[in-house]
DNA sequence: GGAAAAGTTAAACTTAACTTAAAGTAAAAC
DNA sequence: GTTTTACTTTAAGTTAAGTTTAACTTTTCC
């Protein structure tokens, strides 16, 4: 199965200029047609699937087009490939943890103003009662 | 206790201009001593901490203005402070859901190309041997 | 056959969050 | 007293990841 460059795009929620810019910045390039229009391939459905996958854990898009220039230079690259991966899952282990740690921080004042704001309704209803 | 501006700049890990720069985007105004040097008070660092915390949890410099502005008028704000932090707490959440939901993906990358490495490095000491 | 979708190149524009530079004055620290 | 450090303003530059516009041609779909 193929598609077209408006049914990819629909489906990764994106615009098709998108799914081109990212052709120039030599991310996934699918076949053409005869007449020159793009034809995705399921291969290059799931090369953009990890595109978006690595993009959104927040991997710049020059380093992912660096991941799609190995897996085209073949086997010989397989132990590099492997140290992307496992260097972006510390950087994505290390995000988790910041945001974790972060959040208590957030929760905390949560938990602050609705005491507080608790409390101000309390006071109000003794004064009225 | 008051800090310089370089006290606090090492202290957050940023630069000197950097907090000019939030300065003059309205986020945090030291006091000034009588020759307008900025001092930093123990309440300018605890504000500094609370927007470093919503800085690395990805809200943008003018919600965070927007935070301090109605720290600045008072009680009246409760409300719709507590609602900026419920608010960020769901996006903080749902970016960690995505971080951990892709993170499988990275990991389920590393197990197979540590396989395959794996059973390379196998056939080739078999024929060696 | 006409509308909708696809193609092209090239350049300008956008937003965020700074950074750098220029160019000089003033204050503080040692 | 001199070397840091800090101050000012204004403006331009940077990076990332697109978006928008222009201006026009070609294909495909109904």
């Amino acid at each position: 199965m193929k598609y077209t460059i408006s049914q990819v795009a629909q489906r990764f929620g994106v615009q098709p200029h998108t799914l081109r810019f990212y052709e120039k910045e030599g991310i996934i390039s699918p076949e053409r047609t005869e007449s020159g229009i793009r034809m995705y391939s399921e291969e290059n459905i799931s090369q953009l699937e990890m595109a978006m996958c690595l993009k959104s854990t927040g991997m710049p898009l020059k380093d992912i087009r660096r991941y799609f220039e190995l897996v085209a230079q073949g086997d010989k690259t397989l132990d590099e490939r492997l140290e992307i991966f496992t260097d972006h899952r510390t950087h994505v282990l290390s995000e988790i943890e910041v945001l974790k740690r972060h959040l208590c921080k957030i929760e905390g004042k949560i938990k602050w103003y609705t005491a507080f704001l608790e409390e101000r309704k309390k006071e109000l209803s003794q004064k009225a009662g």
